[in-house]
This record gives C-alpha cells, structure tokens and sequence, in this order.
DNA sequence: AACTTACATTTGTATATACAAATATTGTTT
DNA sequence: AAACAATATTTGTATATACAAATGTAAGTT
C-alpha cells in the first residue's frame, strides 16, 4: 500500500499528516475486505459485533447498554441495530422482567449457527489482510497502535 | 488504548483479530478528532479533502473523476459532495467547454480562505493524535502500515 | 403520595454512504 | 448518418450513522 500513489499525489507528505492519512487507507482497505466477507449472510459489520458479543454472554441476556459499551464502533443507535438482527431471526428481545426499563436480548440458535459460518469467512478476510505480517511485526504494530 | 479495556473483555484476544480490532479503535479516535476540528467550520473531512484537492491544483480546475481519484476516501457520490461545498460558496461548478460530458470545479477566493483557517485546526489535531510518537516510531509505523 | 432525578431505550431528523440505474456527451464503427 | 460503445456525471433508493429530543421506568427526597 503506498499512499502517494493512492491518492496520485507527486509532491511528499510531511510525515504526520502522511501517517494520519495511511491509517485511513488502511482502514478502507480492512473495511471493504471485512464487508465483503459478511456480503453472503447480508449482515454489517456492526451487526457480526453485536452476535458476537450476544455469543460472548453464555446463555446470558444482554440489553442495550451492555451491548453498546463492547461494541468496537460504539454507534448512538442500538435499538435499530438489533431490529434489523430481530428481522433476521438471529436474536430475541424481551422486556426485562426485574427491571422494565432494560430490555434483554439473546442471540437464538439460528442466530448460532449463522453466526459460525461468519466466523470462517472473517478468519480467511483476515488471512487475507494480515497475509504480509509475521508475529513479531503484528506484536510491532499493536504496540504502536497503543501510542495513539 | 488499551484493546480489552475499551471493549470491556476480559478473554484473551488473538493476534490477528486484535490488531484489525485495535486499527478500528484507532482509527475511530483519529475519526473522531479530526471531524471535531472541522466542525467549527460545518465541513465533513470529506468536504475538507476535496477543498485540499482543489488548492492543489493552483488554480487549474478539476473534474470529478480527477477528484475522485486523489480522495483519500473515495465515495461513489462526489457530486453531492461538491454540491455541499458550492452551497457554502468555497467552490465553483460549470461545465468543461472542450468536452461537456466533464465538469470543472474550482475552489473561490472564500474557499482558500477558510482552507487556511481549517489547515490550523487539523494541525492541531494531528498533534494531539500523535503526541506519543517520536519521528522514529512514526516512520516504523508508516512501514508497517505500507504492509497492508 | 407527589416531585425530582437518574436511567434505559426509543424515536425523529438530518446527513452520509453504497450501489445501481439513468442521463448526457463524445468517439467509433458500419 | 445511424447505431453502438465508452465516458462523465447525475439521480434514485436503501441503508447507515450522528445527534437531540421524547418516552417510559425506577429510585430517592420531602
């Protein structure tokens, strides 16, 4: 990936702006890949991170709150999110019986099974994305990403 | 920015995942950061690349395609994207005479003004961003980067 | 019990983005 | 010149996201 020839600039980036701009194009990159793994079970990346983490509570109902504080990309609107998994026969909401302002959500059986055949289909997108790296680099570049 | 903490885990992460899961924290942050140093101004970063694009150009317009190409995001829709800068009066639109499939957009005295004031902003955001790394630790993360 | 505050979620609205289809113009082929 | 393909942009539509306001519920205070 080099930037210059990304964004078909001649003239040098000073170093800041120049790394600020690779993270995005990396990110773009990472996008496309991720969503083009998830495209066949018409799931978003968001909503692969909510079943996860639906599958991450053993059983366990979860509502909104928790829901959003594990999400990678917190987004204001989780309520829609989880419709649209609902719509999809992935998850179930119930109104929390010992609390009624809560709501509790599981991930259902079907919701399961969906959700494994993603899981392949991310290992190979990250194969793919991390095909350069050996384990020293990849320790390499979380340690930098701790910096930010 | 401590991976586990932000997304509240307490299980061990692999490597590959938590370093596509760590680029996604980052580049959240660094979304977040730049978008509240143009908000001032009521541009998108977006909006602000394309400003850059044109300056470039001294004074040569450009097209859209041409546009497009040099987007550090490239979106399939840069012409609602000029249509938002010509609303606020920092760029001008009219057709190419010698090939009037082609538009030329070029920015207007308010646009490099306002650029200006824009490009202080966004410097100081790149220096909050990057206030823990030193020029080494930037070019070895700018190579790793270059691995995607 | 009425009032206030805090909490958890939902809804409304505006904007952003992705993708496909439509339009307009030019160049090429027959 | 008519037909076709290629190019450049625009428009339509569906979905995503950000942010603020509204709703419903619980707990604490007077």
């Amino acid at each position: 990936m080099n930037v210059e020839e990304t964004i078909k600039t001649s003239r040098e980036i000073p170093l800041k702006p120049r790394t600020l701009i690779h993270m995005e194009l990396v990110h773009t990159r990472i996008n496309e890949i991720m969503t083009g793994a998830l495209k066949p079970f018409e799931v978003s990346m968001q909503q692969f991170n909510v079943l996860r983490i639906l599958r991450g509570q053993q059983g366990k109902p979860a509502n909104l709150s928790t829901i959003n504080e594990r999400m990678v990309t917190k987004m204001s609107n989780t309520t829609r999110l989880v419709d649209k998994l609902i719509a999809k026969g992935y998850v179930h909401r119930c109104v929390c019986p010992s609390n009624r302002r809560k709501v509790e959500i599981v991930i259902t059986d079907s919701g399961l099974e969906a959700l494994s055949q993603m899981d392949a289909a991310l290992e190979k997108a990250h194969d793919i994305l991390l095909k350069n790296f050996n384990t020293e680099e990849l320790k390499q570049l979380n340690q930098l990403l701790d910096k930010f």
